[in-house]
DNA sequence: TTGGAGTCAATAGG
DNA sequence: CCTATTGACTCCAA
């Protein structure tokens, strides 16, 4: 693996490798991209030069994420094509997927091998302008397709999809030669025997996801004991709270790269203005609402748990009037000193919160910013922590 | 084992 | 239909 290659960027020619796929238009500019409604393909990259896809994600010089995705975004409003289209044909990621991959690129130099080659499919197709068509062409067949199915088979039958028979339906497995890894199969409610019993997909209410945050704040990577605490008293299982706190973390983290990238684009030489406001995004953050009066929540009553947990204060957000940073440069930021409003979260004193110093959040700007960068510092610290074997960091004095 | 990166897929809103 | 959100899961590296 360790070969560099600076070969240029790219020099199409060849063929490919890839057998099946439709629109195998490799070669001129014919249109044919013939294929058939029930040619789903998960990922059969779009032709092009010869190597695979991974190869080229392995040279790609770097790319410049933010910029990739906002074109994608504009090609696929300009043309009314779908993220699901878009996500199962070039990219072999599922809408969700693509939702959030466009909406939240992170910077080049922060995406593994794997994540980058997305943003190398995109760009490959962006490239060349008659991939819109195609797209365009699959879309028209695949709503024709649609008609028909519906067209022949009325309200009746629908057959359970739990034997998942043979039928049309889109987005099958493609068969032969699914390539590699691919995706994982995961959901496997196989342990059935009886009729299907999906689990009901977990919905944490408002308070509890309030709960788990401020228990984030002060305890980023809870010990098991602090998660079991955690589980019962929010009567949530103990996986739900593991899988929310890594969810939390890397959502945070992952803001922190909008940043930065938001950040680097403000700089340079080109002072091209952009049209948008002031990069301050919105972040609820302080979200002023407690739990209010309904405190249960979703079947199964389960009352009590109180406990620490509840927060003692009562935030609520100033938005008076603030002046909105007069000054004129748009490269401006916002804050100075942020380091002595990290861990506005006494954590410690777990009786008598009485007059409690009430975690600061005044400015939604400034507490989202805040948030972030003591998720990282929290982050850093938890390294810090492991590195010397140590464990429950009980207290920190600075 | 733990944590991070990537995703999937159910589902809530439009 | 379409998109955004998010709990859960797979894979991998330390």
């Amino acid at each position: 693996a360790p070969e560099s290659p600076l070969s240029s960027a790219e020099e199409s020619v060849k063929s490919q490798q890839e057998e099946q796929m439709c629109q195998a238009s490799i070669q001129e500019p014919s249109e044919t991209s013939e294929s058939q409604p029930g040619t789903p393909l998960p990922l059969p990259l779009p032709g092009h030069a010869g190597l695979s896809i991974q190869e080229m994600v392995a040279m790609s010089p770097e790319l410049d994420t933010y910029a990739i995705t906002k074109k994608v975004k504009e090609v696929l409003t300009d043309n009314n094509l779908g993220q699901r289209l878009f996500g199962e044909s070039i990219l072999g990621l599922t809408q969700g997927s693509v939702s959030d991959l466009l909406a939240r690129p992170k910077p080049w130099h922060k995406l593994s091998l794997k994540g980058r080659e997305p943003f190398v499919r995109m760009q490959l197709w962006l490239k060349d302008p008659r991939n819109v068509e195609k797209l365009m062409d699959m879309k028209r067949m695949e709503k024709k397709a649609y008609m028909k199915r519906r067209h022949s088979s009325i309200g009746e039958s629908h057959l359970l999809e739990s034997g998942l028979s043979g039928s049309d339906l889109t987005q099958s497995a493609s068969p032969q030669n699914l390539s590699q890894q691919h995706q994982q199969q995961q959901q496997q409610q196989q342990q059935q025997n009886q009729p299907h019993l999906k689990k009901p997909r977990v919905v944490l209410a408002p308070e509890e996801k309030e709960a788990l945050k401020r228990a984030y704040q002060q305890k980023p990577y809870p010990s098991p004991k602090t998660i079991e605490e955690l589980a019962s008293q929010l009567n949530l299982k103990t996986s739900t709270v593991i899988n929310w706190f890594h969810n939390y973390r890397s959502r945070i983290r992952r803001e922190l790269f909008i940043e930065e990238i938001q950040a680097a684009a403000g700089e340079g030489g080109s002072p091209s203005a952009r049209p948008g406001k002031s990069g301050g995004e919105g972040d609820n953050s302080c979200d002023g609402t407690e739990s209010d009066s309904t405190a249960e929540g979703r079947p199964s009553g389960s009352e009590e748990r109180r406990g620490l947990l509840e927060s003692p204060n009562l935030s609520h957000r100033d938005e008076e009037g603030e002046a909105e940073f007069p000054s004129a440069s748009g490269t401006s930021r916002p804050r100075g000193g942020i380091i002595d409003s990290l861990f506005g979260i006494p954590e410690s004193v777990s009786t008598a919160p009485a007059t409690a110093t009430a975690t600061p959040c005044r400015n939604p700007k400034d507490s989202s910013l805040r948030k972030k960068k003591a998720a990282n510092l929290n982050n850093i610290i938890h390294r810090l922590e492991k590195a010397a074997n140590r464990d429950e960091p009980h207290e920190w004095e600075f």
